[in-house]
DNA sequence: AATGAATGAGCGTTCATTCAT
DNA sequence: GATGAATGAACGCTCATTCAT
């Protein structure tokens, strides 16, 4: 069996046994069996146990990270790319849970070297974003242009909305059919809310 | 050294180290030695790795609630109470870093007893979430009411919002100064979002 | 409460949490749980682990003696003080399980130190049953005197069966009903046995 | 080395271990070092201490039994081959010490799971014991057939005494030599008393 | 007379990792 | 290319034992 396809089995057998047990608890014996393979030969295609996590965050993320440039349409107006990029993102999670779990649950939880990996991932998704939200400000007319720091802070809000409510739809129903809900509820949420920024109307506190 | 005095210190530790290193990781010899006790004495306090992890997820939830609870004054308007809810959670995770890193990170990531654990704590920030949404449309005139699925919907999506943010502001200065920013971004962005909503202002695919 | 009432209460508790777990496994917590005391004293008593169960062992060893001993009646004839002894052996095991079980089941498997006081029970019950099958002999009109060892064996083989015999008997049913067939039987199989001997008869094997 | 070698030494070892220490005091190190192996060679071969013990046991009665068995010849009139068999239990027993301390010792006191293993062997003893008195007894004329009971409680004594003189013997001589005159001891004792006994000669308490 | 508080030492078990083949 | 055999190191947990009071 040639090297490549064995490799795409251990990385599958790891993202599976990762996303069930998490990192520490997670066994090379397992993962090894699970792929098919015997332990030695794990350990010469992948090294150790920590670069094969690695390899896990790298090809989910990158998977993750292409799938949602994919569905954002350059070619169509802002508020439809936005909209296009939710739904991409709820649809690839809802599809591959276990990469999600590992990126979501477990990379950010098990030490630096991860951690890094994962951020790495999740400014990715902040850029994407962040220009999302620029996009869609100039192309409804932006008379409040927004500090940068704020449109990062947006940014977050808006990936830690969309991870919430992948959990959230993803147990309440094992079918993904509403997932198109699920996006139409932030979308809804966002959309509005960012037009009143970037037109200038804000809350404010009484007293400040 | 009396019992009570001797159990915090252990749980103030217990929390240090889960942060830190996450359940599997941690090891009962780096508490116990971090708590400044032995490691038997420990175990004579809180029987078991699992039940110092429960013990640890239960006080820090309930903390956190409690300041949640606390922040959100029952007697001033909808708007104030959404604003002091968002802050007192804000400042709290800020203040307690660790024990949020347990509740968001680690709890939820490492089996069912701690998950459920976990999970109650987030119902019970969805509930009082939900609660201030419904409360915040009534309070302006709400005109649109939104079904309770897109309720519950938002309510995540905030939490979720919220959760970000807070881990977000806490990587990037260590400082609880920004707190108050923090909180204001995503009131602007719910708050506006939220009015419109309630007003029958609403996005919607072109194509659909 | 005096002294001597709670080292009773301790030796019982032992007795019971030595027979029912082993010596190794039984803990000093339970045992002086059991006694209704605290551990400290426990060792201001005994000593040690070691100690307490040399002190059970002593106790419940003299016990049965004494009841054997007490249950030959020295003026009776030798079969009928045959007969006592085995009668007073089976009613005594029967109405003290746990201190049987120390005696016959723990103390012998955990190394020297207990296994010489067991010995020297042992012994005791040998010369009891030595004296016994002499005068037996005596009585009834002895042809062939029995060299000592032989004695020795059939009193090690006679000791042997009645400790065998208690154990199936107190297996089938819990009453101690059944404890004067017991003895009947094998009262049966050593006292013929014994007459023949006596007076030479043997078996041999044909070719030696 | 073969797997099978050195699982063999591992039994070996822990035969010897377990004989000299107990269920409780033995330690997988000091197992694995007399074994010649690391402990998780040993666990990985023999799962647990657990299923080693019991291993050990099934082991040690499976030779026991069949060594039993092999010396009964089953073409000798019935009084050689209770003959036979005696020396073949005091034969075997005085070669393997080890073992036979395991079975007659260490393996009824340490919990259901091993002593109902050993009641296993020991059920067999009796039943091989059974069958021979009731050849006997056929085979010597029997006039007074013995009822069932009686029968099985002659054949729990026989075993009883067997395994007590298994022990005094082993103690009192390391040589096996006399493990002949042991045999005789027994035999003669059992043989006349089987003859009286079904022959109608009974011994009776003149009081009842 | 009696105990709450505390620990050093050790055990059963697991796991990532490496050779020799 | 692939594996059966093997281990050093560490971890969760328990227990006999001792002080200070």
């Amino acid at each position: 069996m040639p090297r490549e396809v064995r490799e795409r089995q251990m990385l599958d057998a790891a993202v599976a046994v990762f996303a069930r047990r998490g990192y520490r608890a997670a066994s090379m014996d397992e993962i090894a069996e699970l792929a098919g393979a015997s332990k030695p030969l794990v350990y010469l295609y992948l090294n150790s146990k920590e670069d094969l996590f690695s390899a896990c965050i790298r090809r989910e993320a990158a998977a993750l990270i292409a799938a949602v440039r994919a569905a954002v349409d350059p070619g169509a107006p802002a508020d439809r790319r936005l909209w296009n990029g939710l739904r991409g993102f709820f649809a690839h999670t809802a599809a591959h849970p276990d990469g999600w779990a590992v990126l979501h649950c477990q990379a950010r939880t098990h030490g630096e070297p991860f951690a890094l990996e994962v951020a790495a991932l999740r400014q990715q998704l902040v850029d994407v974003v962040t220009q999302l939200i620029t996009e869609t400000a100039a192309d409804s007319g932006c008379t409040a242009p927004l500090p940068e720091t704020e449109v990062a802070g947006l940014a977050h809000a808006l990936v830690g909305a969309a991870e919430s409510l992948a959990g959230w739809s993803n147990e309440r129903d094992g079918a993904a059919a509403c997932e198109r809900e699920t996006a139409a509820t932030l979308m809804n949420f966002a959309w509005t809310g960012l037009e009143n920024l970037t037109h200038g109307r804000r809350w404010a506190p009484v007293g400040a």
